[in-house]
DNA sequence: TCCGCAAAACTTGTCAGACAACCTGATTAA
DNA sequence: TTAATCAGGTTGTCTGACAAGTTTTGCGGA
């Protein structure tokens, strides 16, 4: 029953099958923005689910801002898929997909740490003093320190007094959360990384608490290489070094 | 079926009414991370609605993230929201929301611009040609350029050779294509708006085309501050000035 | 022929009940 | 004590029906 395309696979959640492949044929085209797709009855019809099945699947196609439904009238492909969420491809595995991930992130904790050297309130400070102390402790006593690594970079984001901006770098570690108790807690702890780790931490917060925006930046880019590096990520080296940039330009 | 009492407003899409409010327990705490919510059965006596408005309600919460579902145990309050995906807040008519989505826009695109500088091909730089040349046209013709404004800010994403970058700076914009278009089509034309933003574009471009870094996030932090500005929104001005950064140090 | 308007025919939203698949905890037997 | 078994609860899926809203149809009148 699981032709090699336009059908769905049986195992896991039907609807969950059904969702892909309608996500599938929307981003294939297969389904053009603005166009009436086909009724729940048909659907169910054609993938031999019931209607429930193809409302929940719509329910979150429709969650995740692909498609919009009106009752008596239709569901319909979203003309300017304005989804308002941001998601990465799950394609989790993919090394090169992780790299890409750590580059967002490069580039914008390094702003971040520069706006948070100019605004950060001595209330800030003592937020990422609280967490840099524990992951000392923690650094001391062998213990996970990867909660509080986690916060620190978050406290650090809150200083720029973004909501937003804070919120979408805690967005971006998540990601590496899984990597980075690993690295507190895994192979990595003997290799001495969490120390070298934290040398930079501790870095950071001089940069920031001594109100140094470029300092901030280029530590921050130090550090994040570092982790990646650490990670065996490669991620591209031409984020940082703002003073030489144009002096590229001649050779 | 009568309709609620302080519960629920019932005059939206029911499963909306279902999803916020479960939405607001989860997040105010009311059902803590990993405790198991009540059940589908439990839920709509409550809420007086049939289990499969719970249901799509929930659906649309696991697709957040926000809770896990497993058959025949229940469904719990995920953990670490590990949201896959990243959302900006609803409320977007809030001056201030907005203000704060600009600034992570504009400091995002501002290193953007950077990394294009460095790494645009000649093929990158055609593309962005295109979309310039056609807001050039639109505005002779006194038509519509805010399709090809979004494409040129794309082109310019895409020259960072980072997929995820590039769908992270349209998801950006996205949020303000209406504004853009309004300033195309609406009073702000007469204002002289387009022309003068599309004078920072050929800046900015032709910043990228020669390869100048520090000049192309220079020229897009102006062209971004300016395109605030012509929105009314008043975002800070402390992400620029990468020269004096430190000067402010002994002050 | 053309227009206006009401009825018919969909389509999505909601409801109710039932069964299947699965998990959990308690009971019972060895 | 330990292991197998069973009963109850929970989510997943199915079926059929009606409510609410939209679109098309078709008829009567101009």
């Amino acid at each position: 029953m699981t032709s090699a395309l336009g059908k769905i696979t049986r195992h896991p959640r039907l609807s969950e099958g059904v969702c892909a492949e309608l996500e599938r044929r929307i981003r294939s085209g297969e389904y053009a923005p603005g166009e009436q797709l086909p009724t729940e009855k048909l659907l169910s019809e054609t993938f031999e689910v019931s209607r429930a099945v193809v409302r929940e699947a719509v329910a979150r196609l429709k969650a995740d801002g692909l498609i919009e439904s009106r009752q008596g009238s239709g569901a319909f492909v979203t003309v300017r898929p304005k989804s308002l969420n941001f998601k990465v491809p799950e394609a989790q595995q993919s090394q090169l997909n992780m790299e890409h991930v750590f580059e967002l992130r490069t580039l914008v904790e390094m702003t971040v740490a520069e706006l948070a050297a100019r605004r950060r309130t001595t209330a800030d400070l003592e937020v990422m003093r609280r967490h840099l102390d524990c992951m000392d402790e923690a650094l001391k006593n062998d213990a996970d320190g990867s909660v509080a690594d986690d916060e620190f970079h978050s406290a650090i984001a809150a200083a720029t007094h973004n909501p937003l901006v804070q919120r979408f770098v805690e967005f971006l570690g998540q990601h590496f959360s899984e990597s980075r108790r690993l690295a507190w807690e895994g192979e990595l702890r003997t290799n001495g990384s969490p120390a070298t780790a934290q040398a930079e931490h501790h870095e950071l917060f001089e940069a920031i608490a001594a109100a140094a925006p470029a300092m901030a930046r280029e530590v921050a880019h130090a550090h994040l290489c570092g982790a990646a590096a650490r990670l065996g990520l490669q991620i591209a080296d031409d984020l940082g070094e703002e003073g030489r940039d144009d002096a590229k330009l001649s050779a």
